[in-house]
Formats: structure tokens, C-alpha cells, sequence
DNA sequence: CCTCCAAAATGTCCTAGACAAATATGCGAT
DNA sequence: ATCGCATATTTGTCTAGGACATTTTGGAGG
């Protein structure tokens, strides 16, 4: 029923793993080990794909190639998330309340999801419900995930439905007109918008202009976009499914093609465990991220005129 | 001011080509012809990096690589788009009404977009907002991108509005239950969203139900996804910037892991050029969805009861 | 228990060759 | 002249294996 067979572009492309990954895998630890079709070119099998994003996953959390390389596919479906989950930051709703959004999730129910969160939504205010409840929902998925209990398409219909809820509660805001002025994007390769979202619905609230240009903007775009919308604040939002070692290299870069006037914010957890730095500030949680934007107004002399 | 430096990663990020395709274009052409850092690895300039996107943009609209390398930055700029305006599909608002959305999204003035987008929604209703205006303003502006008039960072803008214009209108419609039950999101590596929205605003006009699960499944988790939503039909989407020689490959390979009784559709620009074919059914344009839409319905026997 | 250093593990870059697929070109026939 | 077809060229992607910077682990010594 499924005799699909992968090239080596297509594994890329299911997996992440990049080309040079694969062959190196292949060579060192003898795993994936695929046929090679009329041309002498790899060829996966389906369960081939399916462990390495198996093992892909057990990566993020931690683990070590060479390790899982040896593990047996029952063995490694064992595994648990190695990382303890960071217990902070989990103020807001009680646990059950966040499982059984999940639990609307993973039975696909859509419909009794939006109409649950819309519910929360009226009950608590915008920003209670940023903080409260998609916030930790959010974690909660990608953890959940990590672990294997939530496909990704699970994820993904979450991602899809939340963003409309974040979206619509926006729209609803009066547009902010107060400066800052702030730039909203990510850059290439992380396509992640949730936090971006949460973010911009927070200093939406703050009366703050929010400039949102969607994710995976080029770095010489964003210094142009800075440009041309006046930006005061450039606000990055990294996830923590990004490579974060990535992630100094870029702020460095950015910064330079950034007009220096304009300050470069990142946030999200994957700026969590990353070192101070004098290019750019960062901003692990949503509460640094408000506090942040107070501080920058009380840095400027009211413009009282 | 702007003496940052790119290695190959960096380059394949934000300009899309391949690391491959940058090492064998200075192998064949010359260029681009990056300098080495102290480890031997290129580092490419911003203007080299510049350069690379206009060629890059170049090609999309069937330009050849040889002739474009040998071409001077002066004559490159004068380049026009070569292949011709498919002059289909024009029927709809005057041209010079979408002039004035594309000016208003060039000025960077979005509040002003989304009022006049808005006040033409209430006007026009969804249906023929979607039709004659956000289909052709989509063109427009992908065509306005490749002459270069608009850039990178203004196309994000008027997604990113265009995006909640149309999230927001769906949301207002009632929850389509009728079947059929329809999946849509695009494959890995196309990004596009819009096409989809547009797609899934006419759907649900129809009274369909629609699962819109964003961009990039990946095909393993479409098929499972198909499954676990009980999915009548998966509808894709393919902008015309998708490179088109993939797509048959795709649709195969995603026949393969669907469940045979769920129907494969196939829309966007990107297939407009291509073969029928037995595995999936194309749709050119937003009017061939409908029609399919209303076909499947009459196909079924009525379940009148 | 902590700190520091060596060793191992890992990813990314490198060169250079091969070849299939897409596209252009030229030729003969209508 | 124009159409169709065969040949030539152009182009992207794959292959192999080597090198090395960086990160992580593990052990020795304080």
C-alpha cells in the first residue's frame, strides 16, 4: 500500500536533515543505509524516513546521533524528552485546564477547540489569555510533540486555529498608533509565528504600532523594511525547535545591515539560554518582552508636546 | 556602513540557491567569485549576495543563468519580465483600482490598505472581493516583485493583510458542514499561503467543510492527516513561483501515501502548465475549483435523507 | 565537588567528477 | 517560410571522500 520510495532530496525535505547529513550518517554510523536506483543514486524506504524523523525529534531534545544511531526502533520509541522541562513560567491556568484544550486537538475537533478558546478569550481578556493559556498551551503541544503523543499535522491544525483566535483579537484592538514603532518578523528558516503573534497582541495592547511582515524575512530585507516603516524596534521572535547556535551569528549579522538607531529585539525560548550581548536584546519570556517595551518608553524623555 | 560578509550558508538563505548551484556557477561562469576567510571557506559580499537575488529573480521569470552572469549590473536592471502576462483571468476591477491597493501597500501606509480592502469586501461581498480583487491584486503584485518594483519586504506586507482580511472573513462565515470534507495546505518548501485562503474563502462559501492545516506538511503527515480527518479531498497549493519540475514528482509520491478513495487536487499558478494527469486533478484557477467543488457534489448520489 | 584539558563526536565546508533532464539549435521536409 | 525531429548545449543535482572547527564527553587533578 505504500511502496514510496524517497531520493535524497525528498528525505531532506520530509526530514530537515540536510544532504551532507545523510551521506555523512551513512558513512559513520552506517545508518540510513539506503538502495541506489538505475542511476547509483539513494533511494529510502518509508521506514527509513520515519526513523530519522524519529530520531530528528529525539535529537532536539538532546540526544546524540551516535547514540541513537545504535538504538533499536522499539528501544528508541522508549525515549523520553531528556531535557526537564523549565518548570518556570507556569503561572496561568491549572494543568487541566491546558490538557483538555490538547485533548480537543487530538481528536481533531476543531470546532469545539475554537469555540473553548474563544470562551477562555472573553473570560479573561486579551493579555490574561496571551499569558494564561496560549502561552503555555503552546509549550505544552511542543513538548507533547517532542514526546511523540501529538503528529505533526496535530500541531500544525493547533498553530492554524490559535492563530486565527490571535489574529481576530488583534484586529479587534484599536490600531495602535503610540511609538514605538515596531517591526515584527523572523528570519529565514524559522517559520514558527506563534510567539510573534503573542507578542504583537501584547504590545498591541501596550498602544504600541505594530508592524507585522509575517516570518522568514531575508536579513536585507528586514534592514530595508526597518528603513522604509521607521522602525524604532526590529523584533525577532526564534523558537526553540531553532538551531541556536545559529543564532548569535545572525544578531551579529543583522545588526549590521540594521540602521544603528534602530534596536534589535529577539525573543522566544530559543534566545533562553543564550548570553547577554551588547547587539541586540534579548527577551526569553513575554513578560521581558513587555517590561522591555515600558523600560524603552521610560528611556526616551516624554515627548510631552 | 554596510560591510558585512556571508558565507555560503548565509547566501543559500536568503537568496534560495543551493550551495551547489553557488559552487558550480563559480565553477562554469565565474561568478559569483566569493574571497576565502582564514579558514579557505567563501565570503560572499552584500553586493555579490545583491546580485545573486536579482539573477535569482531574474530566472524565475525564464531568464538563462549562462547569459544572465555575462550580462553588467546596468543591463541586468533593464531586464523586463519575459514571459508574457498570462492575459487570462483580467475580468474584474478595472486595473487602475488595484493600481491604487498596490500604491497604497508601496507607501507602506497599511491602515489605509486594509480600510480600502475592507470597505470593498463589504461592497462586493466575499465571493467577488475574493475574485476580482484579491486574485488579481496577488498577480499584480508577484509580477510587480519580479520587474523589481516591489520589494521583498512590501510583498510581506500585503500578505501578511491580505492574510487577515481573508482570516477574518472566513471566520465570519457560518462552519461549513456540508460535504465534502476538505484538507488543504501546501507541501514542504512552498510557503505561499494566500492561494489557499483564497481557495478555502470559496469553499466555504459553498458550504464545505475546510481544514485548512497552514503550509509545508510534510507528504507522510498530509496522508496521515487525510486519514485522521476522515478527508474527502486534499487540496494543495502551488504558487507560480514553485519550481514546477517538482511537482509531478510530489503528486505521485503523495498518491502513493493518501488513502485511495481521497481525492488529490492540485491548484495555483504552479500548475497551470502542466499535464493532466490520473493521480490528481489540476486546478488552474480559483473558477476550476468551484467548478470541481460543484462536479464532486454531483458525481455522489444525493444522500437526500 | 569543581575545574581544566585531552579525546571523541559531530556538522559543515571543500574539490572535482558524472550524468540526466531541460532547453536551444539546426536541418530536412512540407 | 514553418513545422517536426534529432542533435548539441546548458544546467542542476547527485556522488565520493577529505578536512577541519566546534561542541560535548570523560577523565585527571586540585
Amino acid at each position: 500500500m505504500n511502496n514510496a520510495s524517497f531520493n535524497i532530496a525528498a528525505v531532506e525535505r520530509d526530514t530537515g536533515l540536510s544532504k551532507d547529513v545523510l551521506r555523512m550518517w551513512e558513512r559513520r554510523y552506517g545508518f540510513p543505509l539506503p538502495s541506489r536506483d538505475a542511476n547509483g543514486e539513494r533511494s529510502y524506504t518509508p521506514e527509513q524516513v520515519e526513523r530519522l524523523r524519529l530520531i530528528k525529534r529525539l535529537m532536539d531534545q538532546g540526544h546524540r546521533p551516535g547514540k541513537l544511531m545504535a538504538t533499536s526502533a522499539e528501544e528508541l520509541s522508549l525515549l523520553a524528552p531528556r531535557r526537564a522541562t523549565q518548570p518556570g513560567a507556569q503561572h496561568g491556568a491549572p494543568a487541566e485546564d491546558i490538557d483538555g484544550l490538547i485533548e480537543l486537538i487530538v481528536r481533531h475537533d476543531g470546532l469545539a477547540y475554537l469555540q473553548a478558546m474563544q470562551q477562555r478569550l472573553g473570560r479573561r481578556g486579551l493579555q490574561r489569555f496571551v499569558q494564561d493559556t496560549v502561552a503555555p498551551l503552546a509549550q505544552r503541544i511542543g513538548l507533547a510533540w517532542a514526546e511523540g503523543s501529538v503528529e505533526v499535522f496535530e500541531e500544525h491544525l493547533f498553530t492554524e486555529l490559535t492563530k486565527r483566535l490571535l489574529r481576530q483579537a488583534i484586529a479587534a484592538l484599536p490600531g495602535g498608533s503610540r511609538s514605538p514603532r515596531i517591526l515584527l518578523t523572523t528570519v529565514p528558516d524559522e517559520a514558527h509565528v506563534l510567539g510573534l503573534l503573542m507578542v504583537e497582541a501584547l504590545f498591541a495592547l501596550e498602544g504600541a504600532e505594530c508592524i507585522a511582515l509575517g516570518t522568514e524575512m531575508p536579513l536585507l530585507d528586514i534592514g530595508r523594511a526597518a528603513s522604509a516603516h521607521r522602525a524604532d524596534i526590529v523584533a525577532l521572535s526564534f523558537s526553540t525547535a531553532f538551531p541556536q547556535r545559529q543564532i548569535p551569528g545572525l544578531l551579529e549579522q543583522l545588526r549590521l545591515v540594521l540602521p544603528p538607531a534602530v534596536a534589535l529585539w529577539a525573543g522566544g525560548g530559543g534566545v533562553a539560554r543564550l548570553a547577554r550581548r551588547d547587539d541586540a536584546l534579548l527577551l526569553p519570556t513575554l513578560d521581558a518582552a513587555v517590561t522591555a517595551l515600558v523600560d524603552w518608553r521610560a528611556a526616551r524623555v516624554p515627548a510631552t508636546g
